[in-house]
Order: structure tokens, then C-alpha cells, then sequence
DNA sequence: GAACTTAGTAAATAGATAATACTAAGTGGG
DNA sequence: CCCACTTAGTATTATCTATTTACTAAGTTC
């Protein structure tokens, strides 16, 4: 999961076996209702490997078996899914305005979610509050009896890469904090892989790595909220993120779109996150950090001074977007974030700026899919959840 | 080497063989001088499988046995190296004012090498030249004799991810060329593995893998040239490269730096091309395509006019290096191309800006290295050779 | 020089997938 | 309805790879 340094290391027999039951369960989760002669012929395994392999995924009850497939000729072959009743993962999100959570099945169907308006004060009291809620969420009548797989915490900060430390949020003011070992004693029976990571990070895995048809090659997630952020997932088997040696890397919101602009709060100038950004906003049409920015903006989106407002900072989005395009080219973007349901004032420029401009380079009419996400609340919450199920599937010993 | 997407695929007992195989050339690659029971230790195998692989490693030619290690109490460990005498990796990069060629050992020394002033006009004539060039090549004492493991090849501009494919150089008008099929007649009888790869990424490629210490987990090269380009490598065995979907990752000449500026060759405005690039700098202070530009602007630069020009140029670059940090945040930044040595009046503006502001985020005293290459002329193609290497050893089954 | 330590090798063992042969369960033609 | 044919899946045996165990090699230390 981490981009931290990889030794390297040679692999044993169990290592092989572990790979192939790993391959297995993640075909059928991206293709379900494969038969077992299916994966033979796609892992390039024999049929006696793979029979003997999904028999013991059978058994632990990663795998169900299905309906009987159409024959073409011969005898059918039997479905395989994923197992959806036996296992729960659990994701929430630590946001700067409240605490989502969710628990999902292992196709990443949310369970169970709950949302609270919450504002963070103390990592401490953050971390108590959020062991609550996740304690009730275990105790649901969808989530008992289920085997815990694990739980991802996101948060709205640079994560550092290689061990669970947040070392900085800014809308939260909080630095190098552990959060994960201040959930541990108020959640004590909680078993399973933990790990926690940025929000924009988790939002972007998830979208990915639940998906089921037309599984892009890269997907880039761009969060626009009180600040903004973004996550790049690449390749598949498993999923790899881009960290950054810092853990910085995504924090698009810092790129200079405007030099000798605005000062940001990080103390440059020209930031994009001093064109468009939550807090941004709220400083050029003085909106106060209490009120709800949705709400307040809503009744006055006639007004000339909001609507060129929101127009300045949708060409400065469309802008960031598009020097994503010419630094990363993922094969899809996703945009996401509290500032979403402000919808085409803000978001028109921007989609209409990266359209025009996307294909300049090559010329060619293919364009790149960019998404609004239609609700943004529970992604990155359900995307932790995932970030744990491919931990639990790449990184343990659970599959044998 | 591609990021295109990969099918899901077990592995049997000869890709069980193969990867510890590779593995254990890489650690004897990356820390020259270790012992079978240095490898062993690391590699989590039995001296027993380690002594076996080892063997066969130096029977094939592909290591050496060396002096014995100082003891520790016991028996001293035979030191292993690599043979760097059997043989031969090529690299070549297609520029738009030259060709430049190497002949490297599996170290990355580079045994022969050559460069030429020659204008690409149409890609088969360039194949041509290059073909017959690299034929003098292989025909030097120093590399005569030899295993030619392969060829790597770069050419100006995005390359298709997943085939060969040079999908545009706008510098030398080309357009969708399949370059390594046009030099197949021309070099019959070059065997091993033939690639081809944008200038940045296999310059970037090169500097991380022929590295012995002080590995960083991930590299970016910028190349500022007649454009700007980057390439950005992570992680290890193998590194990887992000292309993007299009091959447009790293096009960072065409993020834009100021919105609403100056008009780019690709049609939008204020690209950091037109703040800093061979052609912005050429056209901004008159110098014609024809004359060199570091010759040119030599005798020129007490003018207030050329100083305020490559002053400004470094600040845009200094940005962009910025931007990059924020949104890749690599473990280590490498300057090269065609315009660094202009020195000083290019760059110090640039790495002051990169300095001052590169920890505004988190506060924390850490600098990122960032690196002027002293002589850029034969990175791409000695990392071109890098990748060639890196492809035998990871992607074939030469080892076995 | 004897005890000890570490490096490396040899032979036997365990465990993984492959190969082969088989059974199961459909289709379709007569 | 039967029988040839096709494809899915299982059982048994074979092969291959790494490990385990025992051993030899070659130093240091007392």
C-alpha cells in the first residue's frame, strides 16, 4: 500500500500460493460469475490449480458459487461470485466539518453509513467521538456476525508515506498525529488491518478498485472542498498510489496557477487554492466559517458578484484540471468534494476549459472522462473500506 | 515496462525461478560486493537456493565471483559483482538538433558513445543514419564480442503507452511514427530487446537504476530544452514509469503558469513553454533556429535584455518545479537538457524559488535534492540502455 | 591448537503447480 | 433414444522449486 522503499525479497512456495489465490479472488471481484475454466484460461493456471484454489476460497467463504453457465457446446460451467455475506470492512472519513462512516461488503456495497456534523477539535476527543460512532456501526443488525476485515480512517491532510502519521491539516490544525493508535483503546475488540490515508487518496482507490466493467488503467480523483486535493491510482493487481516522499504528492492545491497572486495561507502567492477552494470563496463574498457554504451560497447565486466569483474559480479548476492532464494523463478523472452541489456555476467553466483545451497537444478527438461524482459523501469513507479489502487481499496471510 | 492495463495472471514454479533469479541480480546490481549469505539474509531464501541461483548466475556470465570479505569471527563471504565484460547494452536518443548513441556494460559505464549534429527530416532518413551509426557502434573493439542484450531508443516527444508507437514530436513535425520498425532493415542483425521511450522518462529511468547508492525511492528528471519535458520514476524492482493513458504524462511544458498569457505552438495560452523553453527564449530575444542558442547568448549576457529574459524564464521554471513537488513530491528532482548550461542566469532565480518555497506546507527543515545534471548529452540514451537492461531482466527469460 | 563462528554445498524433504487420465454434464445428429 | 462430441471440473501422478538438515570450508579468538 505504502511507496516506501522496497527491499528486495525472494519468493517461497507459500509466496507463489498466496499470489494465486490473490489473483483468483481479485479476477472474480473485477469479473463476477467467472467459471473456474474462465480463470484457468485467463491466469494461464491449469484447471487442477485453479480447482483446488477456489475449493479452499469456497471453503473460507471469500467465494460462493453461482448459477450454472450457458453451455456452448459442453457441459456448463458453474458462476463464481464473491462471497458478499460473510466479511464487513469498515471505512470512515474525518472531515473538516464532520464524521462520515460506512461499513461495506466485499463488492463494496455500503452496509451501513452514518454521517455526523462534527467539528474536530483535539485529535483525542476526534478519535473518542469517531470510536463511538464506529462501535454503534459494528453493532448494526446488517454488520453483527460478520467477520471484520479491517477498518481505513481517512483525513484531510498529507499522510506519511510508509508509516500511519498525519503530519498535517491544515483546516483542522492538527501535525503529526497518530490517529490511528488514539482509536485503538476505544475500540479494543476491533480486529483486522487498520491504516488510514488521505481523503482525496481513499476517494480515488475506491473508485477504482470497486469497479466491476471498464476498469481504467489510471483514475484520478480530485477533491474540491475547504481546500483541495487530489489522489492518482495506477495498474490494477493490486492498485499502486503515489504518495510522495513527503506524502505531498496531490496537494495540487499548492500549485502556482497564478504567480505573484494572492497569498495563501501556506504563504505563497498565487496558489489555486486562492482561486478556488472553500475557504477561498468564503473570503471573497464573506462568508463566515460557521455558515454551511452551500447553504449560503444558494439563495444568492443570482447575484453578479457570487456568479463571477464561482466563474473565476471554475476556470481556475478547469485549468488545474487540465495541467493534471499534461502531468499525470489518467485515463479518467473523477471530481469530487463539498464544493460539487454548487454545481454549474462552478463546474461548467471548469469541464468547458478542460474540454477545450485537452486535446491540443496530439490533436486526436479522444477525450479523457471526467466525472462529477454524483454524491461525494461517503466515497472517501467507502474507499478506505477498499484500501483495507486490497491490503487484506495483497499484503496478509488471510487467503490461505 | 508499460503502464498498460495488465491481466490478471498466476504464476507457475519457472516465474517463481525467474523472480528470484532477477531479485537476486538486482541486489548484487544495486550493492556491488555482497555475499551469498548478504543475499540470502535480505532476500528471505535458504543459502541453499541462493547458492544454487548464484551459480547458474555466474556460469551464464551475468555475475562474477570477487575479493573475499573481511570475517567476522568465521568463514569469509566471497564478494559478488557484476560481469560487466560479457556484455553490451545500446542506447540512442533521436534529439532535434542531434543524435547521440552509447554502448554501456551492465553497470551503466558507458563503453562507446557518439554524438552527431544532424537535423531529423523525415523519420526514415533519420532511421537510416541512425541505423548506420549504431552499426559503428557494435563494431568498436570496446564492444565487439560482446552479448548485445538490446536496444533502447528516444525520441522527443509522448510515446503511445503499450506499443511503440511516437505519437508526436513537435519539434521535428512528426506524427504517429512506428520509429523501431523503420530501423529493423537498417540493423538486421541486433538482437535482444528493442524499445523506444520519451527523452525524459528514459533519462529519468537512467538516473535512478544505474544508481549503487543512496537509491532514492523516486526520481524526476525535467528537461528543459527547445521544450519541456519530464520524467518520473518510482519505487524498485523494477522501477516504475508513469506514462499516462496517452503518453502525455510529464508534457509539463503545457501546464499553464498564466492563464490568459501568451499564445503556444499547441494553441492555448500561457503555457510554461512560453515562459520557458528553447523556442520562447530564441523567439523573446530574436535568435534564429539556426544558430546555436547557448552560443548566441554567451557573448550576450550582460545585456539587461538577455538577463531579464532568462531571469524570468527561471522563474517559471522555478514554479514548475514547485508545481511538480506538490503534485508528485519525488524523492529527488534531476535538471537536464539542452539549456542548462546557461548556468546561473537560468537557473539560480529557479532554484531559489524552488528552495524558499518548497516547505511551506509542512514546516519541516527536510530539502528535496534537486540536482543540475554537470553533462546532460548522454543521459536519455545511456537511460534508454537502462531500460533495455531493466527489461531482461524483469520481462525475459534470459536469466534462466 | 582447540573451540567457536560464519560461509557455502550436498542430499533428502516438503509443497506447489503441471500433466495426465478421468468423470460430469451439457449439445446435437441420426 | 442413443451415441458421438464438446467443455467443465476432479483425482492421481509427475515435475519442479525451495526448504530442511547435515555437512564441509575457512576464517577468528583464546
Amino acid at each position: 500500500m505504502s511507496t516506501s522503499f522496497q527491499q528486495h525479497r525472494g519468493g517461497d512456495l507459500p509466496f507463489l500460493k498466496r499470489l494465486n489465490r490473490s489473483a483468483i479472488l481479485e479476477m472474480v471481484r473485477r469479473t463476477p460469475g467467472l467459471t473456474r475454466a474462465d480463470i484457468s484460461s485467463q491466469a494461464q493456471l491449469t484447471k487442477a490449480t485453479v480447482g483446488g484454489c477456489v475449493q479452499s476460497l469456497l471453503h473460507q467463504g471469500w467465494l460462493r458459487e453461482g448459477e450454472l453457465q450457458k453451455s456452448s457446446g459442453g457441459r456448463p460451467g458453474r458462476a463464481l461470485h464473491l462471497n458478499n455475506d460473510r466479511h464487513v470492512l469498515l471505512g470512515a472519513e474525518v472531515g473538516v466539518h464532520g464524521l462520515r462512516l460506512v461499513a461495506c461488503n466485499l463488492s463494496g456495497q455500503v452496509l451501513e453509513s452514518h454521517h455526523e456534523h462534527f467539528i474536530p477539535t483535539t485529535p483525542e476527543a476526534t478519535a473518542e467521538r469517531l470510536g463511538d460512532l464506529l462501535g454503534g456501526l459494528t453493532r448494526a443488525p446488517s454488520v453483527t456476525g460478520r467477520r471484520c476485515l479491517g477498518l481505513g480512517v481517512t483525513l484531510p491532510g498529507p499522510i506519511a508515506p510508509g508509516e500511519p502519521v498525519l503530519r498535517l491539516a491544515p483546516n483542522l490544525g492538527w501535525r503529526d498525529i497518530r490517529f490511528l493508535e488514539l482509536m485503538r483503546s476505544h475500540l479494543p475488540g476491533l480486529e483486522g488491518t487498520w491504516l488510514m490515508d488521505n481523503e482525496a487518496n481513499s476517494a480515488a482507490f475506491g473508485e477504482i478498485y470497486f469497479r466491476t466493467d471498464r476498469i481504467p488503467e489510471s483514475l484520478m480523483y480530485v477533491s474540491a472542498g475547504t481546500g483541495i486535493g487530489s489522489g492518482m491510482v495506477e495498474g490494477n493487481h493490486p492498485p499502486m498510489m503515489t504518495r510522495g516522499i513527503q506524502g505531498l504528492a496531490g496537494e495540487i492545491g499548492h500549485t502556482v496557477l497564478q504567480p505573484g497572486g494572492l497569498y495563501c495561507h501556506c504563504g505563497n502567492r498565487g496558489c489555486a487554492e486562492t482561486l478556488v477552494s472553500g475557504w477561498s470563496i468564503r473570503a471573497a463574498l464573506g462568508i463566515a466559517e460557521e455558515e454551511d457554504l452551500i447553504q449560503a451560497l444558494r439563495p444568492r447565486l443570482n447575484e453578479t458578484e457570487v456568479q463571477l466569483t464561482l466563474r473565476r474559480a471554475g476556470e481556475a479548476l478547469g485549468i488545474l484540471l487540465l495541467n493534471l492532464h499534461h502531468t499525470l494523463n489518467p485515463s479518467e478523472i473523477v471530481l469530487g468534494g463539498s464544493l460539487t452541489p454548487l454545481g454549474a456555476p462552478l463546474l461548467d467553466p471548469a469541464l468547458a476549459y478542460f474540454e477545450a483545451n485537452q486535446n491540443r497537444l496530439l490533436g486526436t478527438p479522444r477525450q479523457i472522462p471526467l466525472r462529477v461524482i454524483e454524491d461525494y459523501s461517503f466515497v472517501a469513507a467507502r474507499g478506505a473500506a477498499a484500501q483495507v479489502l486490497a491490503s487484506v487481499i495483497h499484503h496478509s496471510d488471510e487467503l490461505i
